[in-house]
DNA sequence: AAAGCCAACTGATCCAGATCAGTTTCCTCA
DNA sequence: TGAGGAAACTGATCTGGATCAGTTGGCTTT
């Protein structure tokens, strides 16, 4: 298909099309499956514990996390979405059902009804392994995180961290080596993390005077980003090897 | 097939037939799996990281562990595997490539090539049904452990964590309500729990003492199992919800 | 322009768990 | 049978981060 005609670029094509080359098909595939676009405000949850879902959402804007409430009344965020990332995409698949699903900002995402994902993925394949590629990230993102509360202290788990969201950002186009914009609170922060929302504020000025990076009114800064790579042992490779095995 | 014949009883079949009524020709596949059993001995790397494997692991008999090593000397123990379990079916999907696998005991697996595997789940969906719930299971276990270790304490992560493994035995008949065997030692508890070794020992003290739990001589005794449920809020049914919703 | 709110920010104090520096127990093997 | 080694176990001390109890600053609402 070399007619030319407008290239998709939702961030999840360009996520995915950083590791796969997409056909057109493959294009004009993603582009069918973002139709339906829904909004979402922030604070009100997409997905309850429990809740069997049949449908997923791709996030086109703005940013949702998963979390777990324990009855201790504490809450452990396992994961953040950003534009590109699939929401419910495994509770679809499987019954897992364990997990909250809350907008942090205003969200537009497309719902994509769970036959019509299955038959894109039978139509085009090479979609379908880009995707589960994307997943199998995700499930190494999880396991980094778990590796950092279990044994990074509060500043180079906070580095840690940050210098992630930059690489995920980066990949959608939402950050460069100067920084990003981020609407997550401290409190966020902080259930995420494993820390209290008063160390986080400590963590956060700490970084920033000791000249590693600054996060201040929404937006992250690196002011000196080997410094924090070094800090953190942040292996910028982690998140952008190349691609599945299965072709 | 309602001709006699014997039955296959490898921790896997139970495991998998616990949530799907396996077919004979299912139990045929996976006994035909199990043929070429190979064994390891404790403590000399299966995996390294960044190793591209082309076969699976079916663990028949010891108990394996995975982690993650930091550059300032810690270790960050992601996941034990059982009985019943699979090694490196994630790697072998994709170049997920990112951390060690190692025997903690003498361990007998059974060597699937990836060809095999993929071959006997298009002939036999209902087992690959089973497999795919399988491995999101252990996701979600991935996920309690992270909360585990970002917002419960010493004492509630530990009795969680046994726990877990007393359910995870039961399905392959290795667990009862008194007890199980388990080969870990402290210091592997600590690197799993995100704990130092000396504080592992004082808390299982403290289980101990308060008799809820005993853990001596490589075995667990659940001395009092409900107050254990209560103190970790553990909830029993999440390790053995209804099976996968794909069938 | 005052009232109300919420997130960011602080200082003071506390404590769970780490670290250090051992001792004890048990198991293996020459 | 006794020497060596690895876990298990201990007491003493230290500390990273939690908790408590606020204040400050910026934004909305009326």
């Amino acid at each position: 298909m070399s007619v030319p005609h407008v290239i998709q670029d939702s961030p999840l094509a360009r996520k995915l099309g950083a590791f796969v080359a997409l056909s057109d098909e493959d294009l004009a595939m993603l582009d069918r499956l973002h139709q339906r676009r829904r909004t979402f405000v922030a604070g009100v949850d997409l997905v309850h514990q429990g809740q069997a879902n049949q449908s997923v959402y791709i996030l086109a804007k703005g940013w949702v996390c998963s979390y777990k409430l324990l009855p201790n009344g504490s809450r452990q965020i396992v994961d953040f979405q950003i534009p590109g990332d699939f929401l419910g995409l495994r509770s679809v698949l499987f019954r897992t059902a364990d997990h909250n699903i809350e907008p942090v900002t205003l969200v537009e995402a497309s719902e994509v009804i769970i036959t019509d994902l299955l038959e894109a993925f039978a139509n085009t394949p090479r979609l379908a392994t880009a995707v589960l590629w994307a997943a199998s990230r995700d499930e190494a993102m999880v396991v980094e995180h778990l590796v950092g509360i279990g044994r990074r202290n509060a500043l180079e788990r906070m580095a840690h961290y940050l210098l992630e969201f930059g690489a995920r950002l980066k990949l959608v186009g939402l950050s460069t080596k100067e920084g990003y914009d981020c609407p997550l609170s401290q409190d966020m922060l902080a259930d995420a993390l494993g820390l209290s929302a008063v160390h986080v504020n400590r963590v956060l000025r700490q970084l920033r005077e000791s000249g590693l990076l600054t996060f201040q009114k929404g937006h992250v800064t690196f002011d000196d980003f080997d410094g924090l790579v070094a800090l953190a042992d942040f292996d910028k490779d982690y998140l952008d090897h190349d691609g599945p095995l299965l072709r």
